[in-house]
DNA sequence: TTCATATTTGCCATATTTGACAAGTTTAAT
DNA sequence: ATTAAACTTGTCAAATATGGCAAATATGAA
């Protein structure tokens, strides 16, 4: 639960976004092509490796294109437990 | 569920955030006060107004202030059946 | 109203996200 | 090993988030 580092808190929602999308069977190119906005599979990429601290927007555009609530991608206390 | 523009996404988890704030009875200056973190008001306001696509790690921040997970900030959906 | 506190907004400087493209790497199948 | 698809990473420019401060506005109590 408590005061991960910020690179912590990236990774895991960047685990959570790769973890869904295999789940779902899309891959990067699949979920660029999903989002009705613009968005990148560098971007994409870069999100699930927990490099980059997305905007809500964009981890809203990919929940949508993964067909998933955004608070489930924003969920990192299942991942804290492992 | 469908498909909400990026000014009604923002404004969505602003509400969230303040509502939860105003619940647990804290100032925006108390929030700034529990956050280890830098952080300001005027970024708070921002947010809670809409104004702003704050990153994720802004958001989580304000969830640990506000002692509630991310996931909660980051729930659109109840919102939306306004 | 007056006063104090809280919130919002404007502005600035800095840092970083984002989209884009290209190049490199990994992965899996044959 | 070769090939193709998928993914990663570097760099760039543009847009924007962030932190900070100050001023304006709102809120609420006395």
């Amino acid at each position: 639960m408590a005061n991960m580092k910020k690179s912590e808190v990236l990774k895991i929602i960047g685990q959570n976004i790769k973890r869904i999308r295999l789940e779902k069977g899309f891959t990067q190119v699949d979920l660029v092509g999903k989002i009705e906005a613009r968005i990148d599979t560098t971007n994409i990429s870069r999100i699930e490796k927990g490099r980059t601290n997305a905007t809500i927007h964009t981890l809203y555009k990919i929940s949508q294109a993964l067909e998933v609530p955004l608070s489930e991608i924003c969920d990192v206390y299942f991942s804290e437990r492992v």
